[in-house]
DNA sequence: CGTTTGGTTGACGAAGCTCAAAGCCGGTGG
DNA sequence: CCACCGGCTTTGAGCTTCGTCAACCAAACG
């Protein structure tokens, strides 16, 4: 059988936001880079140092995430197979926040000026990119929408559904059933709470029929749209056309 | 005496990302658009729009926000002279967020089209666009976590922080003592908190000799060292160089 | 089997919210 | 010049949501 090229992943992302011909995707394809098996709950990247090298998801997830002076975490955001998920630390020069894995992850590492060349030569990619840290930015203003006015279940909700969507994103079928890779401690980080009240938070959500959870990680969402409703979701933010067609259509 | 160009606020703030030849320069100077007054409590951009436009601030204060089914409005980002405001929506599509004047504002409109083409003939202003949006992330990220872990007083702090430092960037000169172009009721949408409480913290960041209000809109920073150490402000995210070195430096 | 890691529970406390009223301008019109 | 008005700020009292602390439990793993 056939083996996928390594950073295939990669591209079917960057396909979602813009045509790329045969060349391009080549191109994309012989990046140079090395895989590197991660365990989970190691930092690849820390706020601060100097980022030359650019990561990309291929299996598991990893974090994004900023530590405050009181001692607090803050995840900024969640990421999975075929994600850049260091590209933004990467053409800043210095990185402004940690990147995490939440389990054993094998990632990809790029040097950023094989990107950067690639990016100088080919017009489209360096669209495709740009438009990828669009994206990223856009899901980060609902973020501070999220956790600044929303209230701890409706936010926890709404985690819930971006995480599912993205998920099928990804994964191109159905993810209403799913695991959910993070710890209530990881959650709590997420969402700006406390692990003892997203504890409690999930239960009602159980309580109420918005999700079941056979193990404490796993998530099923019963009725999609009762979950959307209740959490606030309204996915456009995500800039995925599948996304809103989905939203509507379940 | 010689006029400056109408655009010419922009072009220095992307100076800071960059350097432009003499031809790129005049190229972002020349790019088509109309001069708008808009009145104070106006959205120029309103979630969900289409977005075809590119509003470029003039002289004046903007936000950036988004409503939550709640009712509930959150502040993402505030703009001022030179900042490209909707430069995000406009190469999306469709607008995720509402834009809106704090103050009376003159802003340019440039049509996305004009941008494009630019970007396109033009890689070093693509880049210079590009690292902008960046930034801009970087300072959402910032935000989520501004609102997600830090408590009220510290988190106002540091808003106020913040935007002394971007005036400075703006101005040029020194901004310790500037006027606040919000009310407390939109310091309240920025910061996730409520109006009445808004007050309280001010209050207290006053009796503690942290800032300085002759009327309730002036804002004086008696010691920057000690307001920036309370606010947990360390400007590395605004990814301005000059901002690292009065930060340290006063 | 012990140990570790994460989940669950309870009692209590505090930060911040709600509601409501009153004060304080700066502007406008009589 | 004064009275009124509207937007903003300030204050108080009571309440809710969420946080803290501390213990206990359950599954997973060596």
């Amino acid at each position: 059988m056939n083996h996928e090229p390594v950073l295939a992943p990669m591209l079917r992302k960057l396909r979602l936001w813009g045509n790329l011909d045969a060349a391009q995707e080549q191109a994309l394809l012989d990046l140079p880079h090395n895989v590197v098996a991660v365990e989970r709950n190691k930092a690849v990247v820390r706020e601060g140092d100097p980022a030359s090298q650019c990561w990309l998801v291929l299996s598991g997830f990893c974090v994004r995430l900023k530590y405050v002076g009181s001692g607090g975490r803050q995840i900024v955001s969640i990421h999975m197979k075929g994600d850049m998920v260091d590209l933004q630390n990467a053409l800043l020069g210095r990185a402004d926040h940690t990147v995490q894995t939440l389990t054993a992850c094998t990632m990809a590492r790029l040097p950023i000026q094989a990107v950067r060349r690639l990016t100088d030569t080919c017009p489209a990619i360096k669209d495709a990119l740009w438009h990828d840290t669009l994206v990223d930015g856009s899901i980060h203003r609902e973020w501070v929408a999220n956790v600044g006015r929303r209230d701890a279940s409706t936010r926890i909700a709404h985690l819930l559904c971006e995480f599912a969507l993205k998920l099928e994103a990804v994964h191109l079928g159905e993810q209403m059933d799913y695991e959910l890779p993070m710890t209530q401690d990881q959650l709590a980080d997420a969402t700006g709470l406390t692990p003892v009240h997203v504890n409690r938070v999930l239960q009602t959500l159980e309580r109420d029929g918005l999700v079941e959870r056979a193990t404490p990680k796993s998530v099923v969402i019963g009725d999609w749209k009762r979950l959307a409703a209740f959490g606030d979701f309204r996915p456009d933010y995500l800039h995925l056309d599948m996304a809103k067609r989905r939203a509507e259509g379940r």
